[in-house]
DNA sequence: TTTTTAAATTAAAATAATTCTAAACCCCTT
DNA sequence: AAGGGGTTTAGAATTATTTTAATTTAAAAA
C-alpha cells in the first residue's frame, strides 16, 4: 500500500507528462501554492535560490516552458522586454502599471467586448487579449 | 523665396525637433508614404537598402524610436520577442495571426469594452490595448 | 535491489535582439 | 567657408533566452 506515496504536485506533473524531478516539485510549489502571480524567469529563479533550491537558470527557463505547454500557466507580454509567466488559468486580462510594472488581473467574465470586426478572411478568433495600461493617478 | 525649399516629410521632422537627415528623410519617406504599415527594425533595415539606402542598423533603432517619441509612430508587442512600430496614430487595437505573425489593424471607434473594473487603487487608466489572436479557421 | 534506459539538469557556449561607444561625419547657423 | 553640436556608424557590449554536450537522475526492466 506504500506504492504510490505521492505528493500532489507530483500527481499534477505525471498528469501532464512530465516528470517529478526535484526542482520541477520546488518550481511548481512556489508557483502554484498560494494565489496567482505573474512571474519572469529571473524572478522565479531568485526566489528558488532563496528557498534553498539549486536550480539553473536553463532549467527555470525550462520548466516554465514546459508548465506553459501543459496548461499548468500561460505566457504573456505587455511591453517590449517584459516576458511573464501567469499562474492564472482562468480567462483574464489584465491591469499593468506602467511605473511599477505590477499586473493585476481583471476576471473575463464580467468583461463585455461589443463591435468586434470580422476577423480577417480565412481566420478564426482564438483568443482575446486587453491589457489596460495604467499609470499613478494625481500625476500631472 | 527660396529660402525655406524643404519637402514636406523634412517639415515633420522639423516639427517634431529631429534634424532632417539623409536617413532620416529616407526612412521617414519609406514608412509614412502609402497606407499604415507594422514593421520591424529588421525589416525596415532590409528594406532601406533595398532601396538603395546606406543604414545601419542601429540608425533604424534609433530613428524608429526617436519617431515613436516624436509620436509619428508607435511601438507594441505581441508575444515575446515579436516587436512592431506602427505607423498607425489612430486609437485602434489589432487581429494577431499567430500562424503568419500578420498584424491587422481594428479601429477603436466601434469597439466597446464594458464591464472594466476599477484600476487598482492610486491608478488611472491611461490607454486599452486589445489583440484578437486569430488562427487559421478550417483547420482542425 | 541492481541494471538499464531515457529523460532531465547543468555549465558553458551560442544566439538574437537591442543598446552603447567612440570616432567620423554632416546639417545648420554664422 | 567654417565651426559646433547633433547624427551616423561599425563594432563591441548587454540582456534575455536557447542550445549543446556531458552528467545526473527517475522510472522501467531484469
Amino acid at each position: 500500500m506504500t506504492t504510490t506515496r505521492d505528493g500532489a504536485y507530483a500527481a499534477r506533473l505525471r498528469a501532464a507528462g512530465l516528470r517529478p524531478t526535484r526542482q520541477r516539485l520546488a518550481l511548481a510549489k512556489l508557483l502554484l501554492a498560494g494565489p496567482n502571480r505573474h512571474v519572469t524567469a529571473e524572478q522565479l529563479h531568485r526566489e528558488a535560490e532563496l528557498n534553498g533550491l539549486r536550480v539553473s537558470l536553463a532549467t527555470v527557463y525550462n520548466t516554465l516552458h514546459q508548465f506553459t505547454e501543459s496548461q499548468l500557466m500561460r505566457e504573456g507580454v505587455v511591453e517590449p522586454g517584459r516576458v511573464y509567466f501567469d499562474t492564472n488559468m482562468t480567462p483574464h486580462h489584465h491591469f499593468y502599471n506602467v511605473a511599477t510594472g505590477a499586473l493585476t488581473d481583471i476576471d473575463a467574465d464580467n468583461l463585455e467586448i461589443r463591435g468586434l470586426p470580422a476577423p480577417p478572411a480565412g481566420t478564426a478568433v482564438a483568443s482575446v487579449d486587453v491589457i489596460v495600461r495604467v499609470s499613478d493617478e494625481k500625476r500631472n
